[in-house]
DNA sequence: CCAAATAGTGCCAAAATGTGTCACCATTTG
DNA sequence: CAAATGGTGACACATTTTGGCACTATTTGG
């Protein structure tokens, strides 16, 4: 059995039994003493709280509450999850917003140095708001699954976007523009892009994007967008 | 060097060069080439993706998409995170949020067997509803983070809840109801619970709630919520 | 107070696992 | 065809993990 396999068979046993001893431990695991031991203390390294008590009637406990779980994410899921969080911090007030953080920020630290700094940058480009409530709302759709990706490689790599547009008429357009901001008017997302066609800004509802596309451009720039709208809200985690 | 070390090294050079010869990996990360091989080897069991060629001008590619965080995460943090994004998710259209969910949906999988029951049913108390637009917003205040462990006790374990209210006028008062569901109205946050004494239900915005505690009870019963709001979103990850 | 039950530590030899070398195979490209 | 590449198997050697033992410290029941 490999230490890993028997750190969660020791784990799963304590959780089952609420207390247990080294020796019933060693027992049901199939190892020395001596090992269980080495692994408790190896799983107090890792952060389990795991309490004992010596003497007659002792043993170990684990605190359930310490428990890791050990999610393996990719990167985009990653970034998926951290902008949807971010989003929502910003959008209301969240209950139980300080965990969600501290899971986040461990997520974040797990993420190689470079991509953190891709996501600190896309996360840059969020911008949000209020939505006027004479917004009409009946016709949101579902956005494309091909946007974060997309987005991903335009916004991150200076490059034009390109993609199909449906207006509030129904027209549809096929558009090119410098991605410039992303805006949240909860719960309209837009897509906010400089048009060098018509040199000015143009908003997009995220929902009436189709079949994005990130085009490499020479002639990028940045531009400053002129939002009355609040900046970004992911603050308490740039550290 | 450690195994796990050379991994990161190995995976690392690969992202930079983009592409690479098994020799090269050898030399950069100090070890023998029969040594990188079976390091690939054990990243591709991993998850990750390499492509290989053979043949002169070959080498070894990783897939960026494939890279792994793996944060570890407390069982709290993973409440908070997925009772964000379910609310999010309901209260909103959200871009990408089929990668949010994946990314969910592995951290659920992470998670221990009773501890996912647990979930599901506090997500299960989760109530979704649009707010009027007549509400005033502008005392809003910040939540407690004590909320979640006492929410947590108190739902799962079927206990009363008592607490600190501090209602419209600004009048605090001590009560204590039976937890029964919980009530959003973005971006406010409701605590819908039974009032024994009153016999009726009664709605509690959450950021007015302080010092919560759960406390052991044994008259506790689920009651029918009476909503017109929408139920739980979190439906696509019950499988 | 004593004896039994418990957690915890240090040490060392034995067992298990990881590593390097070498020979070899398969595929691709100039 | 020869060179450059990824990939596998076998075996000796290096490193790490494990088990056993002796020991300490603490708690509890009698």
């Amino acid at each position: 059995m490999t230490v890993r396999l028997r750190h969660d068979a020791i784990v799963r046993t304590l959780r089952r039994n609420g207390t247990s001893t080294v020796d019933a431990l060693a027992r049901e695991v199939g190892a020395s003493r001596r090992t269980v031991l080495r692994d408790i203390s190896a799983l107090r390294d890792e952060g389990y709280v795991i309490h004992s008590d010596v003497g007659r009637g002792g043993g170990l406990q684990l605190d359930p509450q310490s428990m890791q779980t050990r999610a393996k994410l990719s990167v985009p899921e990653v970034f998926a999850l951290l902008i949807s969080v971010a989003a929502m911090r910003a959008a209301g007030n969240l209950p139980f917003s300080e965990l969600a953080d501290a899971g986040l920020a461990k997520i974040e630290k797990a993420l190689p140095a470079d991509k953190v700094k891709d996501l600190r940058s896309f996360l840059g480009c969020l911008h949000i708001g209020q939505l006027s409530p004479l917004q009409d709302l009946s016709d949101m759709g579902r956005m494309v699954p091909e946007l974060l990706p997309a987005f991903e490689t335009a916004f991150l790599g200076r490059q034009f976007i390109r993609f199909d547009y449906r207006d509030a008429r129904g027209r549809q357009t096929r558009r090119q523009v410098e991605p410039q901001a992303m805006l949240i008017l909860p719960p309209l997302w837009y897509l906010v892009g400089w048009d060098p066609a018509r040199g000015d800004f143009r908003h997009f509802r995220m929902d009436r994007i189709s079949n994005p596309e990130a085009v490499p451009d020479t002639t990028f720039r940045r531009r400053h967008v002129p939002f009355d709208a609040d900046v970004c809200p992911y603050t308490d985690l740039q550290t």
